[in-house]
DNA sequence: CCGGTGGATGTATGCGCATACATTCACGGC
DNA sequence: GCCGTGAATGTATGCGCATACATCCACCGG
């Protein structure tokens, strides 16, 4: 006894229902104040009656504006398409558990940027839609995206460059998180290197660090390029040598940041400070320091990037560099409503601030 | 120098360009095989040229269905609302962080409904456009959605059910993580009673445990009333008295779980475990109960439910039950597409299976 | 008592696309 | 050499709404 109707009732339907013409009815809706109590009262009992529901496709088509916005994100979760739907009636199956979770956290930036996103398109009455662009069907996907939205907010590395430029010719992009290039969109990230050089800086200044070493991520990311950057820059404004490349390099998760703590802790050489390029990294380093009996940050600092969760809960917990991910979405959001207001405006490069939260892996608080 | 056209190119324009007509194009786009390759390419080239995306809303008028599904929770942050975007130039500030995290599970909650919803969509080639239904716009905007969508996927407590059902006499509509209630709607949820009788079960079977005390959440959500049902079933199954309502209750907050733990400890009344409705309330207070010399498990066993991140990683590692979050999203749209496919199916009420996890607060395993 | 005025409502049209139907044309069979 | 056939393409229409413009009518001033 499903109450689905067969098909959706329109205008006409109420129109009739409620005695008045098409353009009444929509008045009603649009323009109360232009229609007179009767036929007001009329149109909406009809419309209360019918159950009926404007036509976002007809609307978006009459109003030439959809009243959406896009957000797009690289392919984080391909592997995830694989699992069918569990139709098992079993409700409940037990497990002893003693897996490290290695909770992907590209799962929470996703999370978050979008929640930035919708916040400030419902400050402005829109809706925000959302793509993860995968395998095959990514670039055609974007563009399909692209049509049925005003704007579109596009994280860095969901499609190529080119694509993004073309599809830009018809619909605005904003591009979260990368660098200003050569393309001629406007750019919202946040300061990366600025809050990397303030890290490392402090802990040259204030814990009078000098053998400072730093665990990337994956290469030619630009976040972590930026990243590298600013800790060459913290070294470098103090007189320090300035390594040209990453003492090691992992892949941003936390497993890759274990594996390349047990390396150094084989090796027995182990810095005074391990900066890595973001939390997840940071807290699989921690973890095999300490089990091979290496004080954090007694015998070795170590700090992260990002402010996620789960950096302010281990133990210790991480000093760390916090970004505000929602943060990103909302501006995308605000640059892009300004570039549909004026198409000729000069293209922006929104930089956001990041905050050094000082915690108790570098030594500035007790655990 | 931005690139935005003032108009989106037609499919007027590009079948000028390319010498044909608009059915042509539109086959070119739609139904290639029917089309002579000369034509084609014409076409092709038209539409790189002039930078066409065809329009989402003429699309979905066209052919009846919009090609999107909406997912609507309820204003979890409502008051997150008031921030102004800021503007500053600051790229990055420093501040000691003594505070303890409270990061809303809310959030991630709503991250992850959403990740899984857009991943079922994706595979059948659709878009998910969300939306927080706030304030006072909340039901005109569920409505304003349920136009721009081929089926809704409304999260329980969004809107009364009234409007729900309204709605859904032109747009499916599929409440997640709420039983069935005398709605004529879908429903998809987790086995919470279940979940929770399993591990109370395994508390008093495995672990001994007599003086067992439940510490609810907010009071009449179902999700809250389905855990302490299966509460109670647990203790009943055993022959042991049942409590009529819950030993303590919380908001579902860390901070509300940390004063409710502080009361105990006050009144040095802390019963043998402590079967938290959720994971944040359970790790405010093992935080509360180990600041007061109370060892956990070793004194007070705690558990928690919802299998959140940082559940995994505080010390002791919490025993909880974890439900699945992305595939509550997931089966939804599954649902959602077999009504839309066969409107006079019978209702559909999903229960997803829950999986206990055994860790380190029930003493299942060592720290 | 008539033209003017403004509010309420109706009529007609366009938004951009998909597609049913009509038309054209090349080709093969007779 | 004519007609049937089917492939390729064009023409016309509808999808559901917003709105410019036309119409109607009650009411006012002169």
């Amino acid at each position: 006894m499903a109450t689905t109707r067969s098909s959706r009732p329109t205008v006409y339907d109420v129109a009739d229902r409620a005695g008045v013409s098409i353009a009444t009815v929509s008045r009603v809706l649009r323009r109360p104040e232009t229609v007179s109590p009767g036929a007001t009262r009329r149109v909406l009992d009809a419309v209360r009656d019918l159950g009926y529901v404007p036509s976002g496709s007809a609307r978006g088509l009459a109003a030439r504006r959809s009243g959406a916005i896009g957000v797009a994100f690289p392919a984080f979760d391909d592997v995830a398409e694989i699992d069918p739907v569990p139709l098992s009636d079993v409700p409940a199956t037990m497990r002893l558990d003693p897996a490290e979770a290695a909770e992907p956290v590209t799962n929470l930036y996703m999370g978050e940027v979008t929640r930035g996103v919708e916040l400030e398109a419902w400050r402005h009455g829109l809706f925000a839609t959302v793509a993860v662009a995968r395998g095959e069907r990514r670039d055609a996907a974007l563009e399909d995206l692209a049509g049925r939205v005003d704007g579109l907010v596009v994280l860095a590395g969901t499609t190529p460059p080119e694509v993004l430029v073309r599809v830009a010719r018809s619909t605005p992009v904003v591009v979260v998180a990368s660098p200003r290039g050569e393309d001629p969109l406007d750019h919202v990230r946040t300061a990366n290197g600025p809050g990397m050089r303030a890290l490392v800086e402090h802990l040259l200044d204030h814990h009078g660090l000098r053998d400072v070493a730093f665990v990337g991520g994956v290469a030619d990311v630009p976040d972590d390029l930026e990243r590298f950057a600013g800790f060459g820059e913290a070294l470098a404004s103090r007189g320090l040598p300035v390594p040209a490349a990453p003492l090691l390099r992992g892949d941003f998760t936390e497993e890759r940041g274990r594996a390349l703590a047990r390396g150094l802790v084989d090796a027995g050489r182990v810095p005074e400070a391990l900066v890595c390029s973001n939390d997840q990294t940071a807290l699989g380093v921690v973890d095999v320091l300490q089990r091979a009996g290496v004080r954090v940050p007694g015998d070795v600092v170590v700090t992260g990037f990002d402010g996620i969760d789960a950096a302010g809960r281990s133990r210790p917990r991480l000093t760390t560099v916090h970004q505000p991910m929602a943060e990103l979405g909302r501006v995308a959001v605000d640059v892009l409503l300004r570039r549909l207001a004026d198409p000729a405006a000069p293209l922006e490069d929104r930089v956001l601030p990041v905050q050094v939260l000082l915690r108790e892996s570098c030594g500035c608080l007790r655990a």
